[in-house]
DNA sequence: GATAGAGTCAGGGTATTCCT
DNA sequence: AGGAATACCCTGACTCTATC
């Protein structure tokens, strides 16, 4: 195989984090399926292989050294999450400025300064968001929340903080970005719907991808 | 003609579902 | 419960095609 093929198939790989063949099928879009395993057999050398249901890969070392990635994976919980988002990254086709585990950071000005101004101290708060993942589309920003295992109660939690901070998200994006959350059943994507009344949203259950 | 890329078919392994 | 049937995933072997 070429190097430069090689490469480039790393690099999704390492965008991603961690990817089942099936995904891989999908998003590299190589031919048939059996011809995905083939090439994902060959490159077993930069690979660490798990076989769970299905075979899943992210980089070694070798993979790491190649492509010059400093995101180590390790194998961890959090795969069938990282599973999940690529699948809402297939969903919405491949995105080429998709990011995994985006930061978002804001200061807001507290709203009540008691009229009390300490020199040399700035009394603003900084907070800080994680998505799972964001990328634009049509010019406007999308925000991946994908929900797996959490306890709804963290999910409300974290619906919260959106909520707070949305004026702040709004103006550091310079446009209303909505908000995608993948869940796993029907009634949890109901109470999302009525979480997110007032956000730009689309809520979606795995089972209608 | 050698090589890499790609398709089809068959079969093994394992998980899930079904049936008694 | 436990064995049979089914479904799904993975791989090997063979073949064809394109490109150099």
């Amino acid at each position: 195989m070429k190097l430069e093929r090689i490469e480039e198939i790393l690099s999704t790989i390492d965008r991603l984090g961690v990817v089942s063949v099936k995904q891989l099928h999908e998003i590299l879009r190589l031919g048939s399926y059996r011809h995905t395993c083939r090439v994902v057999s060959q490159l077993e050398e930069y690979l660490n292989v798990v076989r769970s249901q299905q075979k899943i890969v992210y980089l070694n070392k070798e993979g790491r050294q190649l492509i010059g990635s400093e995101r180590e994976i390790k194998k961890s919980v959090l795969f069938d999450h990282m599973l999940l988002n690529n699948e809402a990254y297939i969903y919405y086709g491949c995105p080429s400025d998709w990011k995994r585990e985006y930061t978002i950071e804001i200061t807001q000005e507290p709203e009540f300064s008691f009229g009390i101004q300490i020199k040399g101290m700035s009394i603003t708060k900084k907070k800080t968001i994680i998505s799972d993942a964001v990328f634009s589309r049509d010019g406007y920003i999308h925000l991946v929340e994908i929900d797996n295992t959490r306890s709804m109660q963290d999910n409300r939690k974290k619906i919260q903080k959106y909520k707070e901070m949305w004026t702040e998200i709004k103006s550091q994006f310079g446009q209303q970005p909505k908000l995608c959350i993948f869940t796993m059943s029907e009634k949890r994507k109901r109470e999302f719907l009525s979480l997110c009344e007032k956000l730009p949203c689309d809520i979606k259950s795995f089972y209608e991808l």
